[in-house]
DNA sequence: TGTGTATGCAAGTACCTACTTACTTGCCGT
DNA sequence: ACGGCAAGTAAGTAGGTACTTGCATACACA
């Protein structure tokens, strides 16, 4: 029963590179070093094959939550930030693949979304609690800056391969957009 | 020599809808009324002809540029901004399309890269024309606010279709990012 | 009236696709 | 030594793909 997960890995990878229709059972049967019969064998048929694989990555992008009291907004925020960055940086051939197949491939949907809306909420909260906390100013616009962010760490993730120079340095990014969403806030600087 | 045309907005909306391996010539020159064999005598092969779709509709992104001397900046730039996530809205399925093939026909690298470029430097000049005029803090990240507003609007026209709730109204949107992006910059408020 | 030129139509080529069937091989526990 | 089971092998099915060829048709212009 080993064949199966170096069928799954193998089809990640084939998936990854090529997207559904680019993934013929050929390809994946060749990567995993496995004959192309044992892939039906064991899955039944491409489709099904292809929907294991989406599961099997689906919890890939789990990363430490915010702190449930906010100490050191900027430290904490740069760091969920930089963590979830490169959480969309590994998904990210699966996701782009997923999103251009979703007319065809509506199963893919769940896969293709959940990821944006589970951020989106963390991240709310935490700002909730800044707010509590008086830690954003009364007029701040917090949906629309955390949407704001949430786009930019996406957009980085996925952007910056294609096209370097419209983003910060690799290693600044992270610390930068969070102080420019704290300053949208009107946070306070850290104490 | 008015099939060609037609083939052309035919396999447009084909690739848009199927990516350019769906994209089958027959549903093509379905699509466009038009025999299959028409096509290839216009176009001579599937490749070349969605590379003409692609430099037919690669000036459709153009939007009118920034005023030259900033009057009313919050205005101004939800206007821009505006147009902008309209234009990408249009694009959208091209460009998803482009993006998740991008491994296989390196060619359209170009169309799915300027879009963001040619944009992200439309918008520093503006915003170092509000700096000469002394309309932003000196100490804001106008590198970083820049880049987090264009993937705001991309992020916004690429990710609403799949997550509405996770952006704010759609009439709101424009301008509620703007507010945040000029916060972000130190920027004083409209006279 | 004739002549090019664009298009349609029917058929065919060579190849790839997912998927199946029937049979063989090799290993593992008893 | 033997039975069971995962896996390999070879071959085939039915259909789709880009692309070609040969021929018929219709309209445009001279």
């Amino acid at each position: 029963m080993i064949s199966r997960e170096r069928i799954l890995e193998a089809a990640a990878r084939v998936y990854s590179k090529h997207g559904f229709r680019g993934a013929t059972t050929r390809l994946i049967a060749a990567e995993a070093g496995v004959n192309e019969v044992t892939l039906f064998r064991t899955f039944g048929s491409k489709g099904a094959l292809l929907e294991a694989v989406l599961e099997a990555n689906d919890e890939g992008d789990r990363v430490d939550p915010l702190p449930a009291v906010p100490v050191h907004p900027e430290n904490e925020l740069t760091e969920w930030v930089s963590a979830h960055r490169e959480g969309v940086r590994v998904l990210r051939p699966m996701l782009i693949h997923a999103i251009s197949e979703l007319d065809e491939r509506p199963e893919v949907a769940d896969f293709a979304c959940r990821g944006r809306v589970e951020v989106h909420a963390q991240l709310e909260q935490y700002v909730a609690r800044l707010q509590e906390n008086g830690l954003v100013d009364r007029e701040a616009d917090t949906f629309a800056a955390v949407t704001m962010l949430i786009s930019s760490v996406m957009g980085d993730a996925m952007g910056r391969p294609m096209s370097p120079d419209s983003f910060p340095p690799d290693d600044e990014a992270a610390r930068r957009y969070v102080r420019c969403f704290l300053r949208a806030l009107g946070a306070a600087p850290a104490r």
